[in-house]
DNA sequence: CGGTAGACCTGACCGC
DNA sequence: TGCGGTCAGGTCTACC
């Protein structure tokens, strides 16, 4: 599920749902994410929710009393807002939170790699948080930063983009939209990457992941809907996903390969450099 | 230290 | 219908 766009499309959905909304209770199932469940999640009960916002792939709900709760939705995790309790349970909804309302906010997650954590005030010192490379759409990331980040990085560029700790966000689905954009070699190694290519490829990454965004936010409208299962994404995947079949731009065919462990899809036609 | 395999999980799908 | 293999949008760890 989760890229940066989903994960950003998500928040703005719910933003909107939950804001100002009175938390009642909470509940975990007894199956543990990522980590366990923090302990002192019984002192979100009548606590307002402020602000939603998002890090890197973490949503970051704010309470009135300054409390963060942090929920990552790993690699399938969905959260799903529904007006009232849920009929039948999911088995694979893991954390639920109730409003005063009757409304709810469901955290669902068949493989659990997600996680939820709750937090003071001082996210940014979070061990999580703390070591996070910027924003791709920030001002933060640009060629200058990005050149001197990859100076000496002796990894293909494909795995060095997927790096948290260089660029937050960019995952496996848009990473090879970008480099298709930019027509540049997933495996060529980054700290060879010149100057020019280094620009469009911050631009690119740019380019795609705003796209997606305004997709997702068109896509994802409903979120009641537990099956609802986002759509319209794929859409516009130009080597994503389409080994074999025929490049978009020189009938060349597209063909996959791993990189640490990771399906990567290119046009060696198109991506020599 | 940087780089990379392995681990964490469930479910869907494919070929036999 | 069942079984074994492979695949999946992420990220932490342990090891070289």
């Amino acid at each position: 599920m989760p890229e940066l766009p989903e994960v950003e499309t998500i928040c703005r959905g719910i933003k909107q749902k939950i804001i100002g909304k009175k938390i009642l209770s909470t509940k975990t199932s007894d199956k543990k994410l990522r980590l366990p469940f923090p302990e002192n999640l019984s002192s979100l009960n009548s606590q307002e929710i402020r602000q939603v916002t998002r890090r890197a792939r973490y949503i970051l709900l704010q309470t009135s009393n300054n409390q963060t709760l942090l929920i990552h939705l790993g690699m399938s995790g969905k959260l799903l807002y529904l007006n009232q309790p849920p009929i039948n349970c999911n088995k694979h909804n893991h954390f639920v939170i109730n409003f005063d309302d009757g409304s709810c906010l469901i955290y669902n997650d068949p493989r659990r790699f997600g996680l939820v954590d709750l937090l003071g005030k001082e996210i940014e010192l979070h061990k999580m948080i703390k070591n996070l490379g910027p924003e791709p759409l920030s001002s933060g990331f640009n060629l200058q930063y990005l050149k001197e980040k990859l100076a000496n990085k002796k990894t293909n560029i494909k795995t060095a983009m997927m790096d948290n700790k260089i660029v937050v966000g960019v995952g496996n689905i848009y990473v090879n939209e970008a480099l298709f954009a930019a027509k540049i070699s997933p495996s060529i190694v980054a700290c060879k990457l010149n100057v020019n290519k280094l620009g469009v490829l911050v631009e690119k990454i740019k380019l795609i992941l705003s796209q997606a965004i305004d997709l997702g936010g068109s896509s994802i409208s409903d979120y009641k809907n537990l099956d609802g299962d986002l759509g319209n994404f794929q859409l516009g995947f130009k080597v994503y996903g389409r080994e074999n079949q025929d490049c978009l731009l020189c009938n060349n065919k597209i063909i996959r390969i791993k990189q640490n462990g990771r399906s990567t899809f290119y046009c060696q036609q198109c991506q020599k450099i």
